[in-house]
DNA sequence: AGATATCCGAGTGAATTAGTGGGATTTGAG
DNA sequence: CTCAAATCCCACTAATTCACTCGGATATCT
């Protein structure tokens, strides 16, 4: 039950994209010096990110990355989902008709997991990007060389 | 981000444990009978239950295992913090004070695993055995064969 | 032409998961 | 007393997943 840092690191970057390409695409190398992820697994975050239509590339020398739309209109949900591809904690709750587990289908468990997983989609799905990147802003302002977050 | 079979498996062991366990000690090997998980995963799972107080066992011939509690006031939560090891998506969110992240201790993210995690809590903990217990009756009576479930 | 980028897929060591298996100990019943 | 039915308590392992790294192809601005 545990984020793995593919979520963890691919938000970060997604923060940092989102706070540097305003104005200019944002490339990797930049985004691995700021956050000190390693190119190499910065390239497989961002290419689930543009597969799942959340950024759009720019290819060639001073090329990068920006969002694909505004950073209001994406949520933590849509980073995370992207990343851990589903944030499902038991796969049975996604089965929505009554053929899911074995026999007729009832299962009580079910329930809890359903329970759970909603919970979960509530709160990613209410944090978006630029409410992180207005806080990241502030707390750089705040404490200008401070070195950002370990995990 | 899934829950392990540890507590998927150990929710469905202690809510039949509930259910069968008001009258006399529930054996192992009959959780294993009805709920289809091996005897010797069963034993792991429950010693871990034991060790967090949730149940009490009884050695020997007719022994086996009891609630240490009413049903009514173990909690889903109870159940899987025990059988997980915490329910923490990100380590990070367990550190209260300041000195947790690198540097001068700021970190956006940690807002955002903080409120996850929150919300995972609330859902479990507002869950408890004997609605489980109750819900599992109900279908029980409604599909006297019913095989259950296989996650 | 060359530097700077993205793009893409294969490979790998470490850690975790999902179990099995063997045997010691305890205790109620006959 | 003895035996069978239980819990208890390890240690072991195959398979999977995680967390990356590496090599090279392709595109594009200067």
């Amino acid at each position: 039950m545990k984020l793995s840092t593919k979520g963890r690191y691919g938000l970060r970057a997604m923060i940092d994209l989102a706070d540097y390409s305003e104005y200019e695409a944002v490339s990797i190398s930049s985004i691995s010096e700021r956050q000190s992820i390693s190119v190499s697994y910065l390239e497989q975050l961002i290419a689930k990110l543009k597969k799942a239509g959340l950024v759009n590339s720019i290819r060639g020398a001073q090329g990068g990355y920006v969002l694909a739309k505004p950073a209001i209109d994406i949520s933590v949900g849509d980073v995370l989902r992207a990343l851990e591809g589903g944030l499902v904690p038991v796969d049975c709750s996604e089965l929505t008709g009554e053929s899911s587990c074995s026999g007729s289908g009832h299962c009580v468990t079910k329930f809890v997991w359903q329970r759970i997983n909603d919970s979960i989609q509530d709160a990613v799905d209410s944090m978006t990007l630029e409410e992180l990147v207005a806080d990241s802003r502030r707390v750089r302002q705040s404490n200008p060389e401070g070195t950002g977050c370990d995990i």
